[in-house]
RNA sequence: UGGGGUAUCGCCAAGCGGUAAGGCAAUGGAUUCUGAUUCCAUCAUGCGCAGGUUCGAAUCCUGCUACCCUAGCCA
């Protein structure tokens, strides 16, 4: 775990202002997570999730999970499910699991409260009308011919508007505010349009939607949200946040919003639209396809939630734009693993070996601890005979500089078991090594005294006889960075399937268990699995400041 | 070109006028029945740039520069 005494960040400092300054009275502190359910969740939103809800934890507060559902030509009851296994998956519990359709009545009042102030008027201009007053950057706008319409006229406007009587596009209901003012969210936006469409929530009852600026105050302000967190590209819209909950006035202490950097991540892509479009052309095999950014696709990765929450207090919190190394985040994987995790012994492109003097027939049980840092983990039993298999690594029949595994003259130690010195190298007809012939030292089993010999390399093994195989998917980066040019690009080598071979013991993994495959990696038992067959996910694998160059 | 933001080690990130935390990465070394782990050590006389104020500035002032957001009836 990362080794810091308690996360701060400048949201904190705020809210220990507010508390100081009693801002929000005896309230607690109340904050919440607003998806707006037309996709996934990915890790950039696990950043605002952990911050929300650990923020809400660390002041005795609570956080809502609250749907953004105020477009209901883009979002489906289909992603719900989706969502909330995602947030519970991280370890958080909402205090209200609500929809912002649910406000659809109070919110159509506060604009109803606003055209009486004379601070909303129903305007005929299409789209492109409005586009065309909006002015520019650096012009101002024009101000609609629709703007000085009575109260009586809108009233009546709008209410035919909610009646049905005009069509999607019509008309629209736009706040009066300043249209030279040089903040653009503020030239009278449009604050309800019309859209005939089924919502799932509130079927057909509604043809005319409010629009976010306009709804996500009041949603905060009805809750009882005191800190309204999103992201910085929001922060041009805060002005207009407050207006709204301003001008409606029902609320004496309203929710305030701050606004933080989302998640950049190398080797990752964060967005929806791109997500949506590898699953969508077969690229991934689907939302939760293990090399995914979603939360679902870290989760059958093999990720845990401990360590998700820990890279998201280890990154911290700000306003600067940023993009976290990859690496951050499969350290905080490895230090939650390592401490977890039994460890197995498989191989990959196998070699054999025969141990020639060692007596046929013979099987012997080694035990072998499960984690060397976690003795509480006790020892397993694996058989050993006179046929091995090694992984294809352990073996250079040329050997690399500085490398002490095996090869012709070496002598290693199998792990767990004896020391063996390769002698007699065995080829195919293709050149390719297929069989060593080895000789163990019968005085050096582990555990005895002539185990404890120096010896430089110590390699891991599977007994042939009992040997389990297995299906292994060795992942690598999704995306990759385009070192010319900057720009993400699909990795064609994202999923190297292999086989292997394993200890017994993994025959009988289930899904969901993770392992430590001895000198490889962390890896998980997919959901594939079957009885015949078990397949595995690599999660992420071991540092290693030595690489086979082959 | 208006407005709003942000600039501290390769990557994140503390710092809020008293002389640059921490994590990741990297490097060197020790231990090791995983070249893993663990452990020790090294890693910004420097805080976008240039001036100024001050006994003292990453922190205050002035002027620049770079990057991000912003002209949806999306959120």
């Amino acid at each position: 775990m990362a080794d810091v005494l308690e996360m701060t960040n400048f949201i904190h400092d705020i809210i220990d202002e507010d508390l100081e300054t009693k801002k929000y009275g005896d309230k607690d502190i109340l904050t919440r997570f607003p998806p707006e359910p037309n996709g996934y969740l990915h890790i950039g939103h696990a950043k605002s999730i952990c911050l929300n809800f650990m923020t809400a934890q660390k002041y005795k507060g609570a956080c809502n999970l609250r749907y953004d559902d105020t477009n209901p030509v883009k979002e489906d009851v289909e992603y719900i499910d989706s969502i909330e296994a995602d947030v519970r998956w991280l370890g958080f519990e909402w205090k209200e699991r609500l929809w912002a359709s649910d406000y659809f009545d109070e919110m159509y009042d506060c604009a109803v409260t606003l055209i009486k102030k004379g601070k909303a008027f129903v305007c005929d201009f299409n789209a492109d009308q409005i586009r065309e007053n909006r002015g520019t950057l650096t012009e101002p706008g024009k101000e609609s011919p629709y703007r000085n319409r009575s109260v009586e006229e809108n009233l009546r406007l709008f209410e035919e508007m909610k009646a049905g009587k005009y069509a999607d596009g019509e008309k629209v209901l736009r706040a009066k505010i300043d249209m030279a003012s040089p903040n653009i969210n503020m030239r009278d936006p449009v604050i309800y349009r019309i859209a005939h469409a089924t919502h799932h929530n509130t079927g057909d009852k509604w043809c005319i939607y409010p629009m976010y600026d306009f709804a996500h105050p009041i949603e905060d302000a009805i809750e009882g949200i005191t800190h309204s967190i999103c992201t910085l590209e929001f922060e041009d819209h805060r002005p207009l946040y407050d207006w709204v909950l301003q001008e409606i006035g029902k609320w004496p202490t309203p929710p305030q919003q701050i606004e933080f950097a989302r998640l950049n991540i190398t080797n990752t892509i964060m967005s929806k639209r791109y997500l949506k479009a590898l699953v969508d052309d077969g690229s991934v095999e689907g939302w939760d396809d293990p090399r995914m950014p979603t939360i679902a696709g870290i989760r059958r990765r093999g990720y845990t939630p401990e360590a998700v929450r820990d890279f998201c207090e280890r990154i911290g919190v700000a306003k600067a734009n940023s993009t976290v190394d990859v690496a951050q985040l499969e350290a905080c994987v490895r230090d939650d693993l390592k401490l977890k995790v039994e460890n197995r012994n498989v191989v990959e492109n196998p070699i054999k070996v025969i141990i020639t003097n060692y007596p046929e027939g013979q099987t012997e049980e080694m035990a072998i601890e499960n984690n060397r840092e976690v003795p509480e983990m006790g020892d397993r039993m694996v058989p050993f005979s006179r046929e091995l298999w090694v992984d294809g690594d352990d073996f250079m029949e040329v050997p690399a500089k500085k490398y002490f595994r095996l090869f012709p003259g070496n002598e290693v130690r199998f792990k767990g078991a004896y020391f063996l010195t390769c002698n007699e190298v065995v080829k195919n007809d293709a050149g390719e090594v297929v069989e060593l012939h080895c000789t163990y030292d019968p005085d050096t089993k582990s555990g005895t005294e002539g185990a404890n010999r120096k010896v430089k390399g110590t390699i891991h093994w599977v007994d042939a006889a009992t040997a389990v195989k297995i299906r292994i998917r060795n992942y690598d980066y999704l995306m990759l960075e385009n070192e010319e040019t900057g720009e993400m690009e699909l990795n064609p080598d994202s999923l190297v399937e292999s086989w292997g071979y394993a200890e017994p013991l993994l025959g009988e993994a289930k899904p969901g268990e993770r392992f430590q495959f001895f000198r490889k990696g962390y890896y998980i038992c997919d959901e594939l699995s079957t009885d015949d067959e078990k397949v595995f996910n690599k999660i992420v694998g071991l540092k290693s400041s030595f690489k086979v160059k082959k």
